[in-house]
DNA sequence: CGATATTATCATGAAGTTGTCGTGAATTTA
DNA sequence: TAAATTCACGACAACTTCATGATAATATCG
C-alpha cells in the first residue's frame, strides 16, 4: 500500500509527535526508536523538513522538531511527499487513458468507491488523531512503537 | 495500487474473456490489443498458465484463452498472483510487527475499513462483472480496451 | 519429412527504489 | 578561535521491477 520510504517517514513523524516539547530528537535517537536505517532516515527527515512538516537544528542538542501541530498534520501531507496517493489510486484499473465519472470503464464506480475511501482516510486523519489513538477509541489501543 | 506488472495481467485476461469462443489469441496480437510490451506480456501469459487461469496452445492458430468461466474468476486470482493484496494492505502502517484487532496500533480499526474494502472489491468482483459493465449497470458504461 | 508458426525459457540490460559512505556546513561549548 | 556535535548533500552500491532479445520446444500444414 505504502512505500516503505513513506511508511518511515510516518513512522518517524508519528514519533516525533510523541514527544511533547522535548525538544530536538537526532535522526540517530529517530533511526533507533522506529527501527530505520540511519543515513536512510536522514534523507527522509531531509525532505520533512524542505516540505515544511519538521524543522531541524545543527549543533549540539540539535535535531529534529514538528514544525506543525499534530492535529493540523493530515497523513496524506506527510506520505504523499513519497508517494501518489489520490492520483494512483484513481488511475483506471484497466489502463484506459480516460475513465472519468462521465466516461467511466466498466468497473470505475465500483473502484472508485475504494479510491475513494483510502484517499479520505489519509486525508482525514491527522498525526494527532493517531496520537489519539484513532476516532473510535477502541478501549484500549495498544502502544505505538514510540513509547 | 497494483504493480505494473498485475495490472497488465488484468488487461490480458479481460481482454481475453471479451472474444467470446472466438478460439486462441496470439500474444503478440494481445500485446497490441492491450498495449503491453509482447516479450513482457509473453512471461505474465505464462504465469497466468501456470496458475490455471488460460490455457496456451502452441504451433499455428496457437495462443492464449481462458481455462475459467470469466464469471467465476475473481479479480484477486489474478492480481493475486503479482501483488499480495491481502497482506500487503493489512500490515500495520505504523510498521508494529503485531497488529491486529486483539491489539491494535492507534489507526488499526480505522485503516481496517480500507483495507477491508480494497480486499473485498478484487475478491468479490469478477471478470465476469468487468464485461457486464460492473454492477451497478451505471448507465452507459464505456467500452473497454478491447473491442 | 520439412517449413512455418507459435509458446517456453533463459540471459541480459535499463530504470527505479532502497541503503551506505564520506565530506561539508552550521551550531554550541570551552 | 578550536573542537565537538549535528544536519545537509552528493556519490555510489545493492536490489527489485520492468523490459528486450535469442534460442529451444511444440504444433500445424503441405
Amino acid at each position: 500500500m505504502l512505500s516503505g520510504t513513506a511508511e518511515y517517514a510516518l513512522r518517524a513523524v508519528v514519533c516525533l509527535a510523541r514527544r511533547p516539547g522535548g525538544g530536538p530528537v537526532r535522526a540517530s535517537d529517530l533511526a533507533g526508536a522506529v527501527d530505520v536505517p540511519r543515513n536512510y532516515l536522514g534523507k527522509i527527515l531531509h525532505d520533512l523538513v524542505r516540505a515544511g512538516i519538521l524543522k531541524s537544528t545543527r549543533g549540539k542538542h540539535g535535531g529534529f522538531q514538528l514544525a506543525v501541530p499534530a492535529h493540523q498534520l493530515p497523513l496524506i501531507r506527510v506520505v504523499g511527499l513519497f508517494d501518489e496517493i489520490g492520483r494512483e489510486q484513481r488511475r483506471c484499473l484497466l489502463g484506459r487513458p480516460e475513465c472519468s465519472d462521465g466516461d467511466p470503464c466498466p468497473v470505475h464506480s465500483r473502484w472508485k468507491e475504494c479510491a475513494d475511501q483510502v484517499q479520505r482516510f489519509f486525508g482525514e486523519t491527522t498525526v494527532g488523531d493517531v496520537l489519539d489513538g484513532g476516532r473510535l477509541g477502541s478501549g484500549d489501543p495498544a502502544p505505538g512503537p514510540c513509547d
